[in-house]
DNA sequence: CTGTTAGCGCTTTCAT
DNA sequence: ATGAAAGCGCTAACAG
């Protein structure tokens, strides 16, 4: 069988606290006697169980990560960005992916996080008080990207100023007539971006004078489908709009093709923004607002793991990542790539 | 503090024994004591510690799925069918991604799954025989996606004949110089696809009477990127081709936009077929082959869930799922939705 | 600097 | 059908 402390313990001829001491580099053990405790846990190939170490200590080693889809780009990304930053720190990651209403609400019920994790990262989702409170019942640091709340650590972009400045390139390119395609806000499933990145739009429109027209904003789902829907639903419009922001690329992307499917061009017939920058928004040569998913995926990881070797620190702060206007061929001719 | 059994136990005045059992569903515990129990442990709102749990049964309910990448659509289609799967048994999803070559090799080396995870799934890796060893030696049952390998249980699709299929398309089509962008056989993260793909492209061609030209067969490293500059040396070359097979859809959507960008149409001058048919293939008209990503995950972890129960009851089998040609815009005119 | 010892919170015989 | 008791393999005081 596999070998335990005991018998690295027996090979070295120490105690097994000392081999706990020793191959966790705890201080307060000769030099030689850790040596003596490393050669024999390498002949010995021995690894420590975690669940034994974990019982005995009370420290998981471990993270759970909830996200209300993997399959996504952004989520994609922040996985990918989390995975790395917990494994060199040593740490598992536990993943929870909500799927759709019914999995959320079982996993609020559940909460399959309990006795298992150390910290907790939450992904763009909005959350109820109930919710948050089931998250702080687990008694352990909690990290948000892309939303915010008193107490938490956080990290996100600001969706609000970002689709203003969406919106405005639109404006100072001249179009008065703006569409909107967004996200579902009383989804079950709801998660930040549609609320901030549709405030975001109205400002902008206000802000030159233009009241909001209910009929432009149209709901897209954040999928190629339906944002592809969505534009046809704009382009029905007595009085078409010249331009749409999509609040997400995936929309933008479904709102392109059926711009062209209607035998319109982009941009001289209808301009498109899109959010993202995803990795396809450049092949689709499609305008947008680059948000920086891996940097703040990184820094709400980094700081959570901070907090679990010292909570209680000092309050949790918010940092708020800077977004940047990315100008192509859907909304500015001259830069067109085709 | 949060309840342990033992509270449980005092409050529904039975031994902790009899907690355990009743909690897990175990036979031979009258219905009036179970109903106590389950009162109790309600009450105090108590669950299990999964790792006193573990330490003590050996079962970890815990499986570690291997990736060499999350954030691209296969993959992230495999997480999100398999956690779906495990949650639904009761199992947790322990994540690991191997990133890059060193990644891999630190992995491999390190096999940080010792001692906690009851099965394994590793995802369309192209595995040594040291690899394989490695993940023998965790001594839990393995399944394998989009590769198989005697000994292992195993989903996949069939590459070479998809492939081939892929190509005779084209060829029926009436192409003769045929292009292949493909993946880097030679490369430290390699993965399945690309040896069978190329084969099947192979065989296609020589089954028609063609004999494949390596100038004809260029590197796109299943990126989107990677796909538009193989392109453009395929364009460079004397004799251009005039269909192109990509060995995944992203790399097809950069040749897409290399074709379109210089000057050429899609499909008459250049006709492109890719493979996966992943979520934007539609999007791009893009001809392709389908391939069934989640049945295939769920049937791996399906099987493997079994083996963990009942190891060694028989042979371990290999499932091959069937793919389909889906003829779209950039290989029939007839079809083009622009 | 090192060893002894008492748990961590369960599961699992073995009795009864 | 239920309970007592022996671990599972570590960590963390506490001695010395």
């Amino acid at each position: 069988m596999v070998a335990s402390i005991e018998d690295v313990a027996r090979l070295a001829g120490v105690s097994i606290a000392t081999v706990s001491r020793a191959l966790r580099g705890l201080p307060d053990v000769a030099a030689t006697t850790r040596d003596r405790v490393f050669a024999a846990a390498t002949e010995l190939d021995y690894v420590a169980s975690p669940f034994a170490a974990r019982l005995a200590s009370g420290r998981t080693a471990t993270v759970g990560v909830v996200v209300p889809f993997v399959n996504r780009w952004f989520f994609a990304e922040v996985i990918d960005t989390v995975e790395t930053a917990l494994r060199k720190a040593g740490f598992d990651l536990l993943l929870y992916n909500l799927g759709d209403g019914h999995g959320r609400a079982r996993f609020f019920e559940v909460m399959p996080m309990r006795k298992r994790v150390d910290a907790v990262l939450v992904a763009s989702l909005v959350l109820s008080d109930d919710e948050f409170a089931a998250l702080s019942s687990l008694d352990a640091p909690v990290a948000l990207l892309g939303l915010e709340r008193r107490g938490f650590l956080a990290a996100r972009i600001d969706d609000v100023h970002s689709a203003r400045v969406a919106v405005e390139h639109l404006l100072s390119l001249g179009h008065r007539r703006i569409g909107l395609i967004g996200g579902d806000t009383d989804d079950p499933m709801r998660f930040t971006p549609p609320l901030h990145r549709r405030d975001g739009y109205r400002d902008a429109l206000r802000a030159a004078g233009i009241e909001p027209e209910p009929a432009l904003e149209v709901l897209g789902y954040f999928t190629v489908e339906g944002g592809g829907e969505a534009a046809e639903r704009l382009l029905a419009t007595p009085h078409r709009p010249t331009a749409i922001f999509a609040e997400s690329d995936e929309m933008a992307y479904g709102a392109l093709r059926t711009i062209r499917r209607a035998g319109l061009r982009v941009p001289d017939d209808v301009a498109v923004i899109g959010f993202d920058d995803q990795i396809n928004a450049e092949l689709m040569d499609l305008s947008t607002m680059r948000q920086p998913v891996a940097e703040q995926a990184l820094d709400a990881t980094t700081r959570l793991l901070a907090a679990i070797g010292a909570p209680e620190i000092a309050e949790p702060t918010t940092v708020v990542l800077p977004t940047e206007l990315i100008v192509r061929g859907s909304t500015d001719p001259s830069r067109s790539v085709y």
